[in-house]
DNA sequence: TTGCAATTACGATAAACATCGTAGATTTGA
DNA sequence: TCAAATCTACGATGTTTATCGTAATTGCAA
């Protein structure tokens, strides 16, 4: 997908695209599958979800037998750094900062992660 | 409202949120005018919104003069939690950090932001 | 006091979303 | 081979979301 392209997708089209994103390609039944360990949907509902999604080019797809192997054609990062521009936009006044202060404090992150994030704001603030 | 209910809030309904979290309680005029500085929608469009996020009990409200002043019924900070935790949930995979990274990432926080941050993280760690 | 301006109330509507049933096609293994 | 299982295609439907026009109401200022 066009890289400078807004990408819009809804809470259920995350979803499936985390799916592919953390698995790789799959095939509907492989999403549907790990779909129905977190919530209730039948398998057509998955499906057409899917589809609508490769109309809108979310997704991209390959036959492999009967069934298709569908890709996502969105870029993690750039999908999750729009989404987050959004909700920083609408919910936390235009500040990061914000919202980072506000998953922390709603988090028990572990001291590992915290170091992590330590680590990372000293590689930033380096250059 | 309950503070163990699930909160939850369409995009528009954020901004409105957002708005009375920000300027305290106001009349439909007020936010509207404030929302059309980013937004173009008509007036009746705005009330309509808040007159359904009162039904919804997002908003209380109190008569002055021939206006209504609306408040915000829902904790800021609740609000912003649950949200985020379900974008964590649903796009970053359970992790916080994850999401933290993202955020401080794609956007060009100052140095002083990052200061803040690492404060924050220092204070965290105490604990 | 009375009419104008501002406000609310109400309902209509179109688009987006989520869901699923059924029919038809294809693969496969008994 | 052919019947069962699996998959896609397609359309229908109910709900939610967003938007706005019109009518009724109210307060205020001249």
């Amino acid at each position: 997908m066009n890289e400078q392209q807004e990408i819009k997708a809804t809470e259920a089209e995350l979803e499936i695209l985390n799916i592919l994103w953390t698995h790789g390609p799959a095939t509907v039944r492989d999403v549907h599958d790990k779909l129905a360990l977190k919530k209730e949907a039948g398998y057509t509902t998955t499906l057409k979800q899917m589809q609508i999604m490769l109309e809108k080019q979310l997704l991209s797809r390959v036959a492999l037998g009967k069934a298709h192997v569908y890709t996502a054609s969105v870029n993690q990062q750039q999908a999750q750094g729009q989404i987050l521009q959004r909700l920083i936009d609408s919910v936390f006044n235009g500040s990061a900062m914000q919202l980072v202060i506000q998953a922390l404090g709603n988090h028990k992150a572990s001291d590992s992660e915290l170091d992590m994030i330590r680590e990372y704001l000293d590689k930033k603030a380096k250059k």
